[in-house]
DNA sequence: GTATATGCAAAACTTTTGCATCCTT
DNA sequence: AAGGATGCAAAAGTTTTGCATATAC
C-alpha cells in the first residue's frame, strides 16, 4: 500500500487515520485542506476520527515534510502535499481558487534582498490577493459542479 | 487633536477609544500590534476599553483604509499603519523581529503573472521567513533593553 | 435628542492537551 | 507485550456577538 509505505520512510508508525489522512491528501493534489475539510471528507465516507487526531496527524505529517502549512488570509489553516517544487499562490478573494505559479526572477530577487539584510531565509510565502471574474471565475459560470470545483471540499 | 481630524476624514466618529488605539499606532510605526498588544499596552497606561472594542476598531480602522491587517505564520492577526508606501517584510523566526523592504523587480513581475494568468490583483503579501542570527539579532544580543526592541510591544 | 459606540459577559471557532483505551510492531 | 497513537472531553486562545449603558454630534 502506497501510503503505508510512504508513512514508513518517514519514520511514523503507518495507523489507520494517518493512511486515510495522506490518501485524501493524494486524492486532491490540486486542494488545500483544513482540519475541518478533512474531518468532513471523513465523516461522509464513513470513517471514523476524532477531530483533535487530525490536528495531531497534520502537525506530525508537516515536521515530517509531508505535508506545508499555509495561513492565507483567513484564521484557519490550510495544508497541501509538499511535491518539493515549490512554487506560489494566487487566491481569488471571490470564490477562494487558488492558482499556483513559480517565477525564478521572483525567487531570486528575494535572495539577494535577504543577503543584502543580513538573513538567512527558512522560507517565503508569496500570496496575490486577487478577483478572477476576468478567468472567468467558477462561481461565476454557476451550476453546482462548478461551485463544487470552486470551493475546497471533494 | 490630529488622531480626532484623521478620524473624522474616514467618516468614523472620534471616540475615545478610536483616539486611544490610533494614537498608538502613530506612536509606534515600525512595529506590528496584536489587539491584545494595544490592550496590554492600555492597561499599562491606565486607559480603560474592552477588548471586544480594540477588536471592532482594528476591523473598523481595517476597512477604512487605516491599518493593514497581517496573519504571518502565527495564529493571531496583527496590524500596521497603512502609510500607502507599500512594502514586504522578513520575519525572523527566532525573536519575532520584522524587517520591512520594497522590491520593485518583484512588484512588477507580480504583475505580469496576474495579467497572464487572468487575475485582477487587489494586494498581495509576500513574507520571508529567516533566522537573524548574522545580522546579529538583537535577541542574541541580550539585555533587557534589546529584547524588548526585539519584540513587539512597546 | 438620536443614533452610534462601548463594555461586559457569553458564545463561537480553531487548536491543544490530559487521560484512559486501543493498535501497530 | 510494550510503546506509541487514538478518541473523547475539557481547556486554551483568538475573535465575534447580544444587550444594556454611555457618548459623540
Amino acid at each position: 500500500m502506497k501510503e503505508h509505505d510512504d508513512l514508513k520512510k518517514t519514520g511514523l508508525k503507518a495507523t489507520l487515520p494517518r493512511i486515510k489522512v495522506l490518501s485524501i491528501f493524494e486524492k486532491n493534489k490540486d486542494k488545500h485542506l483544513s482540519a475541518e475539510d478533512i474531518f468532513k471528507i471523513m465523516l461522509r465516507s464513513d470513517d471514523e476520527i476524532g477531530l483533535a487526531t487530525i490536528y495531531r496527524v497534520l502537525t506530525q505529517f508537516e515536521q515530517s515534510g509531508i505535508l506545508i502549512r499555509h495561513h492565507f488570509e483567513s484564521d484557519k489553516a490550510v495544508f497541501e502535499l509538499n511535491e518539493k517544487d515549490h512554487h506560489d499562490h494566487i487566491v481569488c478573494l471571490q470564490c477562494g481558487f487558488i492558482q499556483e505559479f513559480v517565477n525564478e526572477e521572483i525567487e531570486n530577487q528575494q535572495k539577494l534582498i535577504a543577503k543584502k539584510n543580513g538573513f538567512n531565509i527558512i522560507e517565503h510565502a508569496l500570496v496575490i490577493y486577487a478577483d478572477c471574474t476576468k478567468n472567468p471565475c467558477s462561481c461565476k459560470l454557476g451550476g453546482a459542479e462548478n461551485i463544487a470545483k470552486c470551493h475546497k471540499l471533494t
